[in-house]
DNA sequence: CTGATGACTATAG
DNA sequence: CCTATAGCCATCA
């Protein structure tokens, strides 16, 4: 797989992560095909294109935690962001139990069950 | 080709 | 909880 694939993919993950929810680099990685390529989202990121329009703030590290500096302006901006989409952020960190995005919960809730409409 | 880097992560103390 | 450490892996100089 080519650099521009993978990126790609990556950034289409990430946008697929809806409002209010959150995904660790890792997790982000492994839905996009990329095992282990949680260093791979870092460096995606850090090259989005000028007017992308991905919601990077919604990915934060496997524990929770914003992966910059609290004194850089980078961090408050998604800490803000987040609280904006109500996710709460406690001292940098958010609860993964409650925010973790689940993208095969969302499918079933969101897309219509076949089994479902067999009486 | 080689070594350094980093928006990462799991594990151990 | 925090630090250290060792894997990890595409990029870059």
């Amino acid at each position: 797989m080519d650099r521009e694939t993978r990126m790609r993919r990556i950034r289409d993950t990430i946008c697929d992560i809806p409002e209010g929810s959150v995904a660790s680099y890792g997790q982000v990685a492994e839905i996009a095909g990329i095992p282990r390529g949680a260093r791979q989202v870092g460096y995606t990121l850090r090259n989005l294109p000028e007017g992308h329009g991905v919601p990077w703030h919604r990915v934060v590290q496997s524990a929770g935690t914003i992966a910059f500096d609290k004194d850089s302006r980078q961090f408050r901006t998604q800490r803000d962001r987040l609280r904006d989409e109500g996710v709460r952020v406690t001292d940098g960190r958010v609860d993964m139990r409650r925010h973790r995005w689940q993208p095969v919960l969302d499918e079933l809730l969101w897309k219509p069950n076949p089994a479902w409409d067999e009486e």
